[in-house]
DNA sequence: ACTGAGGATGACCAATTGGTTATATAACTG
DNA sequence: CAGTTATATAACCAATTGGTCATCCTCAGT
């Protein structure tokens, strides 16, 4: 439901995404990880399984959970024009810096 | 002060954003665009000012707001890894596609 | 100096957020 | 079945958010 925006605004859901980029955790791993409390973290798992940027495989009592980055296109999407602006800043830099020497 | 990442939280303000890519406006044209009161729009452009994504342009009673992308270099630096990640998802689909034929 | 226009700020409000502790649920273990 | 482990949910709380209306400030024109 949430948007990947919202999901993003908070540093320790950007965590739990960059630690799950490497391979798959169990909650309990992240509670280690975050220095929160287990709830804690089970919420921030929530709104991240809210937005569809987490997969969850069950195995005994342990949840696995993996990312599931496609709700970032998103993000990247929104971002494609900005990132034309700002090369266009460095590539007026780059060339005021050429034909400006020292 | 705040992250880049939580000022584009909000779709007024990512819309705000993306007016200003296009040029410069004064206040009570993103009031129009946006149909929130104009203290409305001067909360979220505040928000923006403290994340140093606008700048501001005094000309006699009037503000000009414009767009300075510069930190959403930060949400962008944040992103590329995940970039790689979905793109070998696309690869490996494509891969599949190829040695699958129909 | 007065007036009006453009914005910012203050005060307020309901809803949401990010955290906690306590409790419930579910699955393994003896 | 009783106990333990792993996770989710409930209840609660203080702080923040996104919005409003009313007010203040600054500048231009008269």
């Amino acid at each position: 439901m949430a948007t990947a925006f919202a999901a993003l605004a908070d540093p320790h859901r950007r965590q739990i995404l960059d630690l799950l980029r490497a391979r798959e955790r169990a909650v309990s791993e992240l509670v280690d990880q975050l220095g929160l409390s287990q709830p804690g973290v089970s919420k921030h798992l929530r709104t991240l399984r809210e937005a569809d940027l987490v997969t969850v495989r069950h195995d005994a009592q342990r949840r696995w959970y993996g990312l599931c980055p496609e709700p970032l296109t998103e993000v990247d999407d929104w971002l494609a024009p900005y990132r034309a602006f700002w090369s266009d800043r460095l590539d007026a830099l780059e060339r005021h810096l050429e034909e400006n020497p020292d």
